[in-house]
DNA sequence: CGGTTTTGACCTGCGC
DNA sequence: GCGCAGGTCAAAACCG
């Protein structure tokens, strides 16, 4: 587990030690989305074409640049970064060194799980994630980030080649 | 008491 | 234009 991100002497004290929580081995995905094409699937058609080929990363516990799957897919409806992740967790939110603040909460057309609304509490930062857990298998919690935080994490967060960083995400997909 | 969560209402985009 | 679905707002409740 020494290439996940976040190093146990994370000065955070909300901090959860992903490797005791998580189990990498059921890590699935990432997309990002960085605005840079004209072409990007919906977030739907990724979640279920990413879930379509999950398997060909499940024997790879360590998320790595060759388990990561970039997409690019059908239409951008605006220039905004996204990237989403899908662990498998009892915990509904992973605590990625950010503040949120919870904003809405909606059931979603043929879902079973609600999907949670949450914006970054730091002011003037105007990053969004949503949080919902798999249809098909609840046991999984998708997160999806939009937005690039314009701040530094009010904790200092130690990673080596996973950050939680959408920028730096993105640069693992270059 | 201030920040966060809850939740119904409201807004907006899209398909018909 | 209408209805539906997803996303956001905002007031009240909650909590440390």
């Amino acid at each position: 587990m020494e290439n996940f991100p976040y190093s146990s002497s994370n000065p955070n004290p909300n901090f959860i030690d992903a490797s005791e929580n998580f189990d990498l081995s059921d890590y699935n995905y990432l997309f990002v989305d960085d605005g840079s094409s004209d072409d990007f699937l919906s977030q739907n058609e990724i979640v279920q074409s990413v879930s379509d080929s999950s398997g060909s990363y499940s024997n790879n516990p360590t998320p790595t640049s060759h388990n990561i799957k970039c997409m690019k897919g059908v239409k951008r409806v605006d220039a905004k970064s996204r990237v989403a992740f899908r662990f498998r967790s009892d915990l509904e939110v992973l605590d990625d060194g950010f503040k949120w603040r919870k904003y809405g909460k909606k059931m979603v057309k043929n879902r079973s799980n609600p999907r949670n609304y949450y914006k970054c509490s730091s002011g003037g930062c105007n990053v969004k994630k949503r949080v919902e857990r798999d249809n098909e298998d609840s046991t999984y919690v998708i997160t999806t980030y939009e937005g690039i935080h314009n701040h530094e994490s009010p904790y200092v967060i130690h990673y080596t080649q996973f950050p939680p960083n959408n920028s730096a995400l993105h640069n693992l997909c270059l």
